[in-house]
DNA sequence: TAGATTGTTAATCGATTAACAATC
DNA sequence: TAGATTGTTAATCGATTAACAATC
């Protein structure tokens, strides 16, 4: 009777879920109620069985033959299991040009994340406030990550620093790292590290590029 | 004889090569010469064969058996096919906290790419200089980018503006778009899109904190 | 030579897509 | 009912991993 709540999930499917919940909301917004995986499939090119399987993952809602899928129903489900819906504190690391930004940056609270504090190893910065945040030195991080519960580390420090950074994150109870550092981090086995990978994606652009200014000759 | 030049190379191994070209390179800081894909793939956490076949997809190069392969060999071919040893230039449109931290972000150009103009619908910010690039109105993309011969074009608006952006920057003859905002673009077959979709990347982050708070439980 | 490492072919694994009966 | 759509089982596809002969 009890169902396994371990609904399996991949993280493929996690990465669509965001596109899925914009153009719900998109629907929503101009008065849809319910809607059909093939048309969801059409407006994201995506195959129509894997909307499906999506959003059998995302649920227990079922879709009503011929009609479709309850649209708030998945809005809604769909903010629970990308916890969209309530707020994780987290710490940032390295108050650079892109930690600065991420600082300013409105967008990360609509997701459900709230950077609490900074810190550097610069001199320079420690003490300041940016966008309202206070700018810790380094050799705190573990500390007041203990102190205040974080479970969120943000890394926008310089490669050379980054495992450094990243053990202290770990120290101080840290279980989920974003890393923007193009380096692979070594961490205990239950904290995740997700990679931003900016050169990659830069190295997708450019090699594309490469190749239709290629075929122009 | 002629070889075929198209090597095939998957997207999940071009998202390796950083990780591979940051540690060569601090391998070679160390004056390392040679190192073999068993060592690699224990410093990365990778499969060795997964390495060795990532290499081959890199270039002719050939490793030697009980040796392994050259750093630098290695360093040159991969700069080569991730094209970070010749710049490209691309223009960026919207200049709210994310488009104005990368503006900012001198990180790019280490990866071969140069922001030569901003643009923005907003006339409070048209005129400015943002790190030295001038911010011109949204309505130029199409014909500055003709007229510069820009073929990257990053998109940092909020969602509802990012197709129609998109589409200007298309028709401006933009091949490779960086998407920053949570939506999917339709765009034609060649041009290629990169979603940088940090909402999945929190999703990601979030699901995994909820998982190890229930664990301790 | 012995042993580590290479490069390649075959087996495994997992995700996507196709096929199809069930439903409204 | 007829037809679109659902949910699921089977087939396909592609990437990772294992097995192994070749090489220095």
């Amino acid at each position: 009777m009890s169902e396994n709540n371990e609904k399996h999930i991949t993280i493929q499917a996690l990465h669509r879920m965001p596109y899925y919940l914009q153009k719900l909301k998109e629907l929503k917004n101009d008065g849809v109620d319910v809607v059909s995986a093939p048309k969801i499939a059409q407006m994201l090119n995506l195959n129509e069985v894997q909307v499906r399987k999506d959003f059998a993952a995302v649920s227990e809602i079922k879709g009503k033959p011929k009609a479709g899928f309850s649209v708030s129903e998945l809005i809604r489900q769909m903010e629970e299991l990308l916890g969209f819906n309530n707020t994780d504190d987290a710490v940032l690391v390295g108050v650079g040009s892109l930690g600065h930004a991420f600082l300013a940056y409105k967008g990360f609270e609509e997701y459900g994340l709230n950077i609490v504090a900074a810190f550097d190893s610069n001199p320079e910065f420690i003490g300041m406030e940016i966008s309202g945040k206070s700018v810790l030195p380094s050799e705190r991080i573990s500390e007041m990550c203990l102190r205040m519960g974080i479970h969120i580390g943000i890394i926008t420090v310089p490669e050379e620093q980054a495992q450094k950074v990243c053990d202290q994150l770990v120290a101080g109870g840290v279980l989920a790292i974003w890393n923007f550092a193009p380096v692979h981090l070594s961490v205990p086995e239950n904290v995740l590290v997700k990679n931003e990978n900016l050169a990659a994606s830069l190295a997708m652009l450019s090699k594309h590029l490469k190749e239709k200014m290629k075929e122009k000759f």
